[in-house]
RNA sequence: GGGGCUGUAGCUCAGUUGGAUAGAGCAGCGACCUUCUAAGUCGUUGGUCGUGCGUUCGAGUCGCACCAGCCCCGCCA
């Protein structure tokens, strides 16, 4: 099917093709900017140099030739110097738009452009035994963003967890263990503990060479499958999971998988010895496996002189097993901007190797998060900010505005809003602009209630509710449609027929940020309706009833698009 | 030394097949609550689009060079 936007598109080039005076190929469209009053223009500088015209005159010549069908999309059509400019009927516009979200409800603005199409997303990977902190919630955020909204494109999606349950560092983890015994507390607190455990044994191994080598005996132990090391394991790995499980039902993220780091142990000397058979990797004379001269990338290893193995090794087991396991038309990292020279370096090292040349394997790079005086966030600074606390900070806040704005809320209520609130703005701060770029930390901003925020889209969304609460109907009712012709209800309109394009444009730049301007550009229009149009008190029952179900599918839209971004909707606040 | 990302209003950001007068929010100033949620709406102030060349009817957008910030460049992840 296609979307209303879309059919006036096609309407516009095939009555300026009806002219028979500009050749296809030269047909292209371009958005009017905001103070052109036209929803569509035809540029005319290529094909009236094609004809040896001043664009201006073939503007005009094809305003004079064009005839439109009588149910026609196009309102009007005129020509403005040397651009040919088009206007969507408002009435017919209206009319349709309506029927579109009222017909497809939650779905509305999704497609199916994705079917059949498998995509693999590797996002979140917390530390094992480690708290999640604010390192880790651009990859969650984004990374959830992105399935939910390559879903809505019709692509069959799984997410995997990679979680950073392997490698050397889990030595010292379980030697602490052994030394310091296992914390007595619960969840995120006994995750503190066994960080601070780790750095005291870290600390003490400095002038104590035989903790080094205990916990070099106990990451041996573990990776030779020993019973008391793989219990000690599964332990803190139970503990991690489920700490971070609390904070992704906070965030509404679910991630399919989380096979991890640990999965592939039993699979990497495969893969050296194929990196080895196919020529692309070399053993050193100190028995390290490196890759050189690949795609003019830096050298790297696949294995260390020692015998063990690397991020890499596991990464490079970890795409053979998705492509194998899932056959993804395409696999996606969330992964930050840091680790894009690794990343090329194992989609080059895969190519290299035969493998995944019909899957795109694409790196979404976002940028680092930085405290108020630019300083990186790190443990060792002592700036960390981790993510359980930084969520229940941003409710603490969002809770005081509750009680003061809606004194008169259930005790629940204010509880639950004052979550959806305080969650979804520290959600929105991660998805509002282009991911690629650095973040400062700004309380302020990050939990601002006004202007483009999570909060204002929130309450757009809520008054929408309380006006169909009031009314005691819920909009279905779309047979006035057409008296919808306020500038204030025509521009509303026209920005929820845009959701579907914006939707394919947040997929194809891997953009949530486009969602999250379209819902902002939405709460906007509607603040703009919501001043200059009474709809309870609307003059007539039948533009009562016009308006009620304008307001519904704003309220759906904006539930559609709050959905994509992982952002809940309440309804009173 | 090589490579990646970023540079647009005082601050935070949009501006994508090159198109018409470069747009928002915050901050500042001013206006609007006996009318559907003022967590709102309206008005106003604020710009050498990092710099310089080039490409063309036309450049914030494309190319080249430079400048600044952040990040990366084999035995961590």
């Amino acid at each position: 099917m296609k979307y209303t936007l879309e059919r006036f598109t096609d309407e516009v080039r095939s009555v300026i093709a009806a002219t028979g005076r500009v050749a296809p190929e030269l047909i292209e469209t371009a958005t009017p900017k905001s103070n052109i009053p036209a929803d569509l223009a035809f540029p005319a500088f290529r094909a009236a140099k094609a004809l040896g015209l001043p664009p201006p005159q073939l503007a005009s010549e094809l305003a004079a030739s064009i005839t439109l069908a009588p149910d026609s999309l196009i309102g009007a059509v005129s020509a403005t110097g040397p651009f040919l400019n088009f206007s969507l009927h408002p009435q017919r516009l209206a009319e349709a738009v309506l029927a579109e979200v009222a017909q497809m409800g939650a779905a509305y603005g999704t497609h199916t452009d994705g079917a059949d199409q498998m995509i693999v997303v590797d996002y979140s990977a917390p530390n094992i035994a480690k708290r999640m902190h604010v390192g880790h919630i651009r990859s969650t955020i984004i990374g959830q963003s992105l399935v939910n909204i390559f879903r809505a494109l019709g692509y069959t999606v799984v997410g995997d967890n990679h979680l950073g349950d392997w490698g050397k560092q889990f030595g010292v983890v379980l030697a602490a263990i052994e030394l310091y015994g296992r914390p007595d507390a619960v969840g995120e607190a006994a995750l503190e503990a066994l960080e601070a455990q780790y750095a005291r044994y870290a600390a003490a191994a400095k002038d104590q060479p035989q903790l080094d080598e205990a916990a070099r005996h106990w990451s041996l132990r573990l990776e030779q499958g020993d019973a008391q090391a793989r219990d000690l394991w599964q332990w803190c790995v139970d503990l991690t999971m489920h700490a971070a499980q609390r904070n992704y039902d906070r965030l509404g993220v679910h991630i399919d998988h989380a096979y991890g780091e640990s999965f592939y142990e039993h699979m990497l000397p495969d893969v050296i010895a194929e990196a080895l058979d196919k020529g692309v990797a070399q053993r050193e004379e100190g028995g390290a496996v490196v890759i050189t001269d690949l795609e003019k990338l830096p050298t790297f290893l696949l294995q260390r002189s020692d015998g063990g193995t690397l991020y890499m090794t596991r990464d490079l087991a970890t795409v053979l097993f998705r492509l194998t396991e899932f056959k993804p038309t395409r696999i996606v990292y969330v992964v930050g901007e840091p680790q894009a020279l690794h990343l090329r370096q194992l989609f080059a090292l895969t190519h290299a190797m035969g493998h995944a040349l019909a899957t795109d394997l694409v790196h979404i790079a976002f940028g680092t998060v930085f405290d108020a005086s630019g300083q990186p966030l790190s443990t060792r600074r002592g700036n960390m900010v981790y993510l359980e606390s930084l969520l229940d900070e941003a409710v603490a806040r969002a809770l005081a505005v509750v009680e003061q704005k809606s004194p008169d809320l259930p005790a629940e209520e204010k509880q639950a809003v004052a979550e959806a609130v305080g969650v979804g703005a520290v959600v929105y701060n991660d998805l509002y602009q282009d991911t690629k770029r650095n973040i400062t930390l700004d309380w302020d901003r990050m939990l601002a209630t006004e202007g483009n925020s999570a909060t204002y889209l929130q309450y757009s969304h809520a008054r929408c509710c309380s006006i169909l609460r009031r009314a005691e109907a819920d909009g279905s009712d779309i047979t006035h449609a057409a008296l919808l012709i306020h500038p204030a209800e025509v521009s509303l309109i026209k920005h929820l027929a845009r959701l579907p394009a914006a939707l394919r444009e947040a997929g194809e730049r891997y953009a949530p940020f486009v969602i999250a301007d379209w819902c902002y550009t939405t709460a906007r229009e509607f603040g703009v309706f919501f001043e200059q149009c009474p709809v309870l008190k609307a003059e007539q029952s039948a533009l009562r009833s016009a308006r009620l179900a304008l307001v519904a599918a704003t309220a759906h839209a904006l539930r559609v698009g709050l959905g994509l971004l992982g952002i809940q909707a309440p309804e009173r606040m």
